[in-house]
RNA sequence: CUGGGUGUGGCGCAGAUGGUAGCGCGCAAGAAUGGGGUUCUUGAGGCCGCUGGUUCAAGUCCAGUCACCCAGACCA
């Protein structure tokens, strides 16, 4: 291809609506540009990345088995309704009518379609194992889209589904995937780790993420510095630990805390840490209201309190909530004496001695208060894993960094199968449901993940393997009639034996040349300059910046072995 | 959804106390130059997000509205 002919409208400075690099890079490099909030239109060089992310993801796909097939985007509301995630997913899907008045969405996920599908065709055990997978545009109409693609309405996923006559055969279909995915992110050349994550309140029996490290990730993970685990913060668990405190239980007293609500502000007014109190939150759980109980200087998690309480929607509870649960302003909850369906504390509390909590009255909280003498409620784990806490599998010290999920493989069991009454006949002549797993990546994520990991101050830097043109073949003066005719030669030289390679034949100096080589990340720069006439160009790595002068005949040899050719 | 911020040529920005829009980059033409976004000359390009109001006069003040960004909440 020809720069001249190529449309990369490369952008010079960085605009304003990008905060991350990724984000940044992709419209600077002419890969996307944007349509709406989290709306993306794909220009040449982007979608060719995204083509090469994709096909890695069917080679490795296909290698475990898995056959691909293509969905609708646009799914009649029934299945939904069937599955009961018409209303779960609400706001989140994109709904629509026909002009008959029949509902639609534009598809967030395909487990029932998915689902419908097997459940209309398979009727034996003899036709299972399955893997069944599709690449496709996803809708969801996220309440924030972020930066650029990471988090968008529309994307793409590819989203597999395994049926299984057994467990041990879910198991199964479980491994392969998880070895596609190793392979597919190290293909992509990620620094990647595949995490324990949380199966959800709705059931399932296995659930690992693969995050790629990296400060703007949403999700936290929880790493040992001794062991292998790693797990997702919503996941990580916290145990029942039972403290040695020299300390008398002393009496309760009600203190007047004017104008402090925040375990800030108390901190202050009672003049000590954080972890003397037990902080109180009134949460709306479906229909019920409940409190939650951690120390001050915790963070409560919300997954495992879902999760305990079995709920589908859990909210902090508003204003007006709050004052008819305590009776006070927010700010003074506190355990004793409060209105609510479930009182949970967290170990932490159970166990300290002597906290301060909110009184459940405007202005007070209350001293040396003490579970089991003072207060009761269902103790558990509740609380986010701090670095303070040890693994929780060999007791090592953990680390907690920002991760993004790329990748995410889940056993679901036959919570939809038993739903949608997908069932198969067994050796025995009897009907089960058939088990199911599903397993996701993004795949314009997994494209800005691979930025945030692979770029320098000049631009992007791309692994070989999802370059949208390998080599860029640059002729320094296009006057001189020498270098342009060598320049031409290596670039038919190469595109004949298969290598996409750009050659820029723009009238720009060679500083734009190069700025731009370097913003869209080609991995191999062939210079074609003064040199010529001594039948010697350059080769640059766009990872490196060691410049290798080579004799224009050794090109060839010299990609093919950089390419890992033959 | 809550809180904060921003909307001025394609991009990045400037426009005191209201007086009818400017800079850099980019773009077009020409010339010189030719190894890291070169230089000079000339030129094109803007209902100042939208609507309404105040005023002799609104990019500037007021109200509303929309869009976009950030933090949080939320996310099978």
């Amino acid at each position: 291809m020809r720069v001249s002919k190529l449309f990369m409208p490369t952008l010079r400075e960085v605009p304003s609506e990008a905060e991350i690099v990724s984000h940044q890079l992709m419209l600077r490099a002419a890969l996307m540009r944007k349509l709406a909030s989290g709306v993306y239109n794909f220009l040449p060089l982007g979608l060719r990345v995204l083509r090469k992310i994709e096909e890695i993801v069917r080679q490795e796909m296909n290698r475990e088995g898995a056959q691909e097939i293509l969905c609708s985007a646009l799914l009649p509301s029934e299945l939904w309704k069937e599955s009961k995630r018409w209303d779960v997913f609400g706001p989140e899907m994109f709904k629509l009518k026909d002009r008959n008045d029949r509902e639609f969405c534009l598809g967030p996920t395909h487990e029932e379609i998915f689902t419908d599908i097997i459940r209309n065709e398979i009727k034996s055990y003899k036709d299972m194992p399955l893997n069944l997978y599709q690449i496709q545009t996803k809708y969801r109409d996220e309440r924030r889209p972020r930066f650029g693609v990471m988090r968008s309405r529309e994307f793409i996923m590819k989203d597999a589904y395994s049926f299984d006559t057994t467990w041990e055969g879910l198991d199964e279909s479980f491994n392969k995937m998880h070895r596609a995915y190793n392979r597919i992110f190290r293909r992509c050349g990620l620094d990647f780790k595949a995490v324990e994550a949380d199966t959800g309140a709705m059931g399932g029996t296995g659930s690992m993420e693969f995050m790629v490290k990296s400060d703007i990730g949403e999700a936290e993970v929880v790493f040992c510095t001794s062991c292998d685990y790693a797990a997702n913060i919503e996941k990580a668990p916290t145990f029942d630990v039972e403290l040695e405190i020299n300390e008398e239980y002393k009496d309760v007293k009600k203190v007047k805390t004017p104008n402090s609500r925040t375990i800030d502000e108390l901190t202050k007014f009672f003049d000590t840490t954080p972890d003397k109190f037990a902080k109180t939150l009134i949460y709306r759980a479906d229909d019920k209201v409940v409190a939650v109980m951690v120390r001050g200087d915790r963070d409560v998690n919300e997954t495992k309190v879902i999760n305990h309480l079995k709920c589908i929607n859990l909210e902090m509870a508003d204003e007006e909530i709050v004052k008819e649960t305590t009776g006070a302003n927010v700010g003074f909850a506190g355990p004793i004496g409060i209105k609510v369906d479930e009182l949970l504390v967290d170990y932490e509390v159970k166990n300290a001695k002597n906290l301060i909590v909110g009184a459940n009255e405007t202005d007070y909280h209350i001293v040396n208060v003490n579970f089991g003498r003072d207060f009761e409620g269902t103790v558990g784990d509740f609380r986010n894993i701090t670095n303070e806490d040890r693994c929780p599998k060999c007791g090592g010290k953990i680390t907690i960094n920002r991760g993004i999920e790329v990748g995410h493989i889940f056993k679901l069991g036959t919570k939809y199968s038993e739903k949608m009454k997908a069932t198969f006949i067994d050796e025995k002549g009897e009907e089960r449901p058939i088990i199911m797993g599903c397993y996701g990546i993004g795949i314009n994520r997994t494209m800005a993940a691979v930025i945030e990991q692979n770029h320098d101050e000049k631009g992007i830097i791309w692994p070989v393997e999802i370059a949208p043109y390998q080599v860029i073949v640059v002729p320094v003066v296009m006057k001189d009639e020498e270098q342009v005719k060598a320049a031409e030669n290596i670039y038919n030289k190469l595109q004949d034996i298969g290598i996409e390679v750009l050659i820029d034949d723009r009238d720009e100096r060679a500083g734009v040349k190069f700025n731009d080589a370097d913003l869209i990340g080609i991995p191999i720069r062939i210079t074609v300059g003064k040199k010529i006439k001594d039948g010697i160009v350059e080769f640059k790595l766009r990872s490196s910046s060691e410049v290798i002068e080579i004799k224009e005949d050794e090109v060839v040899a010299k990609v093919k072995e950089a390419l890992k050719m033959s």
